[in-house]
DNA sequence: ACGATACCCTGATGGC
DNA sequence: TGCCATCAGGGTATCG
């Protein structure tokens, strides 16, 4: 448990890091350990003399897009914050010292050549790290090409069909980034408890109705989630540095073997997928078509 | 094709 | 107080 950024918590980075940064010039690129950057290192492919011109976001990756001086499309950096990273903000008057595990810093100046401040990289775990493309378009034809639709914009009908393509279990299937991208161990927990659905019902199995319910409650539960500037467990902060609250309303993560704010059944824990998983036995039943509709068995 | 497992890595935590 | 084993997890790789 450290920061885990997940779509909310890369969302806020993504706004806020976004509000500071377009327009701006890169006028200096300090990389401090190489070893976290991917992809071409060529002079200009981490930004330098670009001008920042968008932050994106795909799933819970983000990418710095830039233009040249003329406008025209530059090269992108991705950049993924794995299990600990941070992407910061410091303004020009700041005075902080750099935050220890900082592997990256973007100077920045207003196109006229004032101080713009700075872009910060840090991942002390450096499961994350930066890759580098030619353009934005390149990101999207390979490395985002790898990724399902984005878990806010995702429609019933293309879940649907993904979830049916594969045996696994629910919640291994919706950590599967090819799957779905953006959800982690702590909103697909969330989510599955709000749809009402067993983590270990089959993928396959589930029926049109059941993934609207599931849509449905992810898009809720993700927004409300990002309108409470993420969760912060130890220490995600967004790029202005500012934490999260939304960890005081999680509903099942963390709770193991505390009652169901729903029903007050004592929620249970295994390991699914790899990964600590809570659910409420009461609330999701193993077999969520069968609950309602079976009379003999 | 999938599950299980190991690995990467560091900081927080709990036991002694 | 301090040391040490344990745990956490996103993604990738490898094996069965």
């Amino acid at each position: 448990m450290f920061a885990m950024p997940e779509l909310p918590e890369v969302e806020r980075v993504r706004v806020t890091l976004a509000k500071h940064v377009i327009g701006l010039v890169v006028s200096r690129v300090s990389v401090r350990r190489p070893d976290v950057v991917h992809g071409p290192r060529r002079r200009g492919c981490l930004l330098e003399n670009q001008t920042i011109s968008g932050v994106e976001r795909l799933g819970k990756q983000l990418a710095l897009v830039s233009s040249n001086i003329s406008g025209e499309p530059g090269p992108c950096v991705c950049v993924h914050l794995g299990m600990s990273g941070s992407l910061r903000y410091l303004p020009p008057d700041s005075v902080d010292s750099l935050a220890p595990h900082t592997h990256v810093v973007w100077t920045l100046s207003s196109p006229r050549g004032e101080n713009g401040g700075r872009i910060a990289f840090a991942d002390a775990r450096r499961f994350g790290g930066l890759w580098t493309f030619g353009s934005r378009e390149n990101l999207v034809k390979s490395r985002w090409r790898r990724l399902g639709d984005d878990a806010l914009s995702v429609s019933p009908a293309v879940l649907h069909r993904r979830l049916s393509a594969t045996r696994r279990v629910v919640k291994a299937a919706l950590l599967d980034q090819a799957v779905i991208a953006g959800l982690g161990n702590i909103y697909v927990d969330e989510l599955l408890f709000r749809a009402r659905i067993h983590p270990l019902a089959a993928a396959n199995q589930l029926d049109s109705a059941h993934v609207q319910r599931m849509v449905r409650a992810m898009r809720a539960l993700l927004r409300e989630a990002v309108h409470n500037g993420g969760s912060s467990l130890r220490n995600y902060v967004d790029a202005d540095g500012t934490s999260g609250r939304f960890q005081k309303l999680h509903q099942v993560y963390g709770r193991a073997g505390c009652s169901c704010v729903r029903c007050r059944s004592k929620l249970e824990a295994a390991t699914v997928g790899g990964r600590a998983t809570v659910w409420c036995p009461t609330c999701q039943p193993r077999r969520p078509a069968a609950a309602v509709t079976t009379k003999k068995d």
